[in-house]
DNA sequence: ATTAAACTTTTGATTAATCAAAAGGATTGT
DNA sequence: ACAATCCTTTTGATTAATCAAAAGTTTAAT
């Protein structure tokens, strides 16, 4: 049996490299997991030696093919279960990226698959990440930074990509949410801000916060 | 955090000795968690030390209020997840038994209340037996083993006590199911068998099986 | 080219849960 | 009363995951 640990392991390698070209450090692995450099290091020969990554020690670790496999089955019961959570048990979207967190490594493949049904096949979870397919396929946007968008532009939310409970219940009162429609108002580099206007209303963020909410345009 | 692992123990005092009264000896505890009786021991050490049984070396082990409470709430949300994936995600009642055991150690209280809604307060689960309430009281009923029955006695199916797939397939297949009525045809002590009418035809059980299945006059 | 800084790996310990097998109580029959 | 039997408990080992701190590498700066 493959330990939630491990899933764990996978699934962070996986987020943190989607595309599985680079190397990642293992202090970045390791802070990324809550975990101690040494924990990684020691986890991730458990992991090569069994076949789900490669690692080349002082350089990195990536996924095989084997590991991607394992990993974006985790991320598909992940976002499952939080689509179900929020469309179907009514809970908000700042509280249900926890409870997935545990879920994701106990719901049988029958169960996502009824909740699959239940939802309608939906392709992107309720921060706008994207759904895998049960073949481990997934859809791909083109969506850039809300931080990189110029004075003017308007453009639709289409992923918020930060789980943190806080900056969820901010986006919702704000009316950020996806589908949204924003416009440019204002944008300061230097005062590190930018200013948009969502249902009428001005909304200023920081640029770090901007970066986390991607868009396209509309 | 209160592992898994003691959840299970507790749980399972809880389902031998549901009114707390007697003194379940380590080796019973031991057979039905599937663990040695050695392991069994340090566990109820570790429990006992913890203030959630009160262990008498030598002969047997009893759960303290505490420990019930805790046990009482696992059992809750074991029987709600089985409700919901029958009732709303349309599992068979004959395959959510193991997949409640996974989920009851990591579904939260939010989630349950909020399944709980969804399934309009239930009192019991898909095999008859009864939710404890989010205060931990448990609905009591008056059935009786279908065993016990006499000859000509109508009576109605209240409860199914064995989580076995195969068997729940055979009471399915056989219109054994909860709230069906049913006439005892035949009794043989001898034969160690009992015959009865559900749905017309004629069913023959085997005492053994017909003592895990529970009554009530209707 | 050498050294300091930053990172990674190794080492040694710890905790929870388990097992197999040895040792220790309790029960029952004669 | 005393074995024989049947449990239960203890003991010693093992596995997975972790941490703290020591040791070793790589990189980058002077």
């Amino acid at each position: 049996m493959i330990s939630s640990t491990v899933e764990n392991y996978l699934k962070e390698l996986f987020l943190l490299n989607p595309d599985g070209e680079t190397q990642i450090a293992t202090g970045e692995l390791a802070k990324a997991l809550s975990v101690t450099p040494g924990s990684a290091t020691s986890m991730i020969k458990t992991l090569a030696q069994a076949g789900l990554v490669e690692h080349r020690p002082h350089y990195g670790v990536k996924l095989t093919n084997e590991g991607r496999t394992l990993a974006v089955h985790v991320v598909r019961r992940h976002r499952i279960v939080e689509l179900f959570l929020v469309n179907i048990l009514g809970m908000d979207w700042s509280e249900v990226h926890d409870e997935a967190e545990q879920l994701e490594h106990v719901v049988s493949d029958q169960v996502i698959s009824k909740m699959d049904d239940l939802l309608g096949h939906p392709t992107h979870d309720p921060h706008g990440d994207p759904i895998p397919t049960p073949e481990g396929t997934l859809p791909v946007r083109s969506l850039q930074p809300l931080s990189f968008c110029k004075l003017g532009d308007t453009v639709s939310i289409a992923r918020i990509g930060n789980q943190n409970t806080n900056f969820l219940k901010f986006a919702e009162d704000n009316g950020l949410l996806l589908g949204a429609t924003i416009k440019v108002a204002n944008k300061n580099e230097v005062a590190d801000s930018i200013t948009i206007i969502s249902k009428g209303e001005e909304v200023v963020l920081g640029l770090a916060a901007a970066g986390r909410i991607e868009v396209e345009f509309a």
